[in-house]
DNA sequence: ATTATAAATTGTACCGGTACAATTTATCAA
DNA sequence: TTGATAAATTGTACCGGTACAATTTATAAT
C-alpha cells in the first residue's frame, strides 16, 4: 500500500469517524509528518489527494481544516475550469430583475453562516448566452464580507469585483445539482413549458479561508445543460 | 507566476495550437525537465495539474499523452469518487433485457475506435435503487479487449471481473452529460411518463495505456439524479 | 519467424533540504 | 484599550537525489 494513500485514506476514516465538521482544524503538517512517520512531501502528497477530493482544505500560515457538507447521496464531482472562466468563454449577458438588501431566508442563513437578523444582499437575474435564455438566478451575499454591490458591478462581474475590487481571496465552492421540473413562474422566466425539465443547482461559495460569501440557486434551461465529467475510477 | 503553472499552461496552449489529438505523444518528462529548465518534481506537479484537468494521461514506462475529446462546449467536471464505489454505496440491483454479441452501431464503433465489422458485446439493461428503477442502460465493449462477457459476470460487478478476472488495469473516464425529455419507450422502461425529464450520459471508459473498452448510454430517472461537485475557480 | 530473456526507457514514490508567503500570535507604543 | 510592529507558526514552491515499477526495445535462443 502507498503510503500517501495510506495517510489520505487514514485522515479520512478519522474525519468520519469523529463526526468533525466544516472548519475543524486537523493536526499541523509537522505532526502529521511525525505520526505517520514519513516526510514532507509524502504528507503533502496525501493533502493534496484530500484536497482534491473536497474532504480538506489547506489555509496557508493557519491549517488544514476539514470541508464537510451535510446533504447525503450526492454524487461527488469537481469542476476542473473554474464556473467564471466556463461562462466567460461563451457570449453571457443577464438581466437583473431584483436587487435589494434583505434579511435571508433561513435556508440562506444556514448556508451562508450568518444569522436570520443580519442583512445580506439579494439578487435576482436572468442569465442569457447568445441571446438565449440559459438560467434563472437567485442569489444571496454575505453582506459583511461583499460590503458593497450595485447594478453596474453585477452586470460587469461580480467575480472580478471581488478579487480585483476588494481584494477577497475565492476559495472553493460546494455545489449541489439536481433535474428536476419546471415551476410555472420559472417557466415564463425561461420561456419554456411548465414541467418541462431544469438542471437546478445550489452553489455555497467560500473564500480561501473557508468563510461562506455567496449562496446561489440556479434554474437551467435543460435545452443548455450540458455537461463533460472526467472521471477517474 | 508559479514555475509549475508556466509549464501546465505552455503544455496545455501547446496542445490546442498544434490540434493534438487523443493518444498523441507529448516529450518524456527529462525533455520537459531540460525544456523549461527545472527539476523533475516541478515538472511531476504540472502534469498532475493537466491529468487532473483531464488534459493528458501518464503511462507509466511509456510516456505522457494526448487526452482531447472532440465534443465542444460542455462544461468541464471531475468525479472525484469513482462511479463503480458510489453506485456500490446504494444498494444497486439490475434486470439484463438483451446481451448479445453483434456489429457496433457508427456511434460505438467510433467512441471505441473500433471498425464497424469487429464485434462488440452490446448489453441492455434497468437498474434499480432499493427497488425504485433508477436508470436505463446500454453498452457496447470492445469484443478484442473484453474476451468474454455473460449474464452472470453482468449482474456480479463488470468492473470488479474487468480488473480481477482479466487482469485489467481501468484508467480514466470521459462523460457527457445533459438533460432532456424521456421517449415513450424509456418511460416505459422507467415507469414514467413519456415528456418527463432525464438525465443522459454517455460514457467512453478507458483502461490505463488509454485504450477504450466500454461506451454507454445511459438514462437516469430524474428523481434519482442528484450530484454533488466541488468546484475550485 | 517466433518466443523467451535481458536491457534500456520512462514515469512514480519517497526522502531531506532551502526559501518564502500568508496568517496568527506576541510585543510594544500610544 | 487600541493599533502598529515584530516574531513565530504553518503551508507552498522548488530543488536534487535514490529506488523502483511498468513498459518498450534490443538481444539471444529455438
Amino acid at each position: 500500500m502507498l503510503k500517501y494513500q495510506h495517510i489520505a485514506d487514514a485522515l479520512e476514516k478519522y474525519i468520519e469517524e469523529h463526526e468533525l465538521q466544516q472548519g475543524d482544524k486537523l493536526p499541523v503538517l509537522q505532526d502529521l509528518m511525525n505520526q505517520f512517520g514519513v516526510s514532507k512531501s509524502t504528507v503533502t502528497k496525501a493533502l493534496e489527494l484530500l484536497e482534491t477530493k473536497g474532504v480538506i482544505f489547506q489555509v496557508r500560515g493557519s491549517g488544514i481544516f476539514v470541508r464537510r457538507h451535510k446533504r447525503k447521496g450526492y454524487i461527488s464531482l469537481l469542476s476542473t475550469k473554474g464556473f467564471k472562466k466556463i461562462l466567460e468563454d461563451f457570449q453571457i449577458t443577464s438581466k437583473v430583475i431584483e436587487l435589494d438588501i434583505r434579511k435571508p431566508t433561513t435556508e440562506a442563513a444556514l448556508n451562508l453562516n450568518v444569522g436570520l437578523d443580519e442583512d445580506v444582499y439579494y439578487v435576482k437575474r436572468i442569465r442569457y448566452i447568445h441571446g438565449q435564455s440559459l438560467c434563472l438566478e437567485e442569489s444571496y451575499f454575505n453582506k459583511s464580507v461583499i460590503t458593497y454591490l450595485n447594478n453596474e458591478i453585477i452586470n460587469e462581474s461580480i467575480f472580478h469585483y471581488i478579487t480585483e475590487g476588494l481584494g477577497l481571496n475565492v476559495g472553493f465552492t460546494d455545489m449541489f445539482l439536481h433535474v428536476d421540473k419546471l415551476t410555472e413562474e420559472e417557466a415564463d422566466y425561461l420561456g419554456l413549458e411548465k414541467g418541462d425539465p431544469k438542471l437546478y443547482v445550489e452553489s455555497i461559495f467560500h473564500l480561501t479561508n473557508g468563510q461562506p460569501f455567496d449562496f446561489s440557486k440556479v434554474t437551467y434551461n435543460y435545452v443548455q445543460s450540458q455537461f463533460f465529467v472526467q472521471a477517474v475510477l
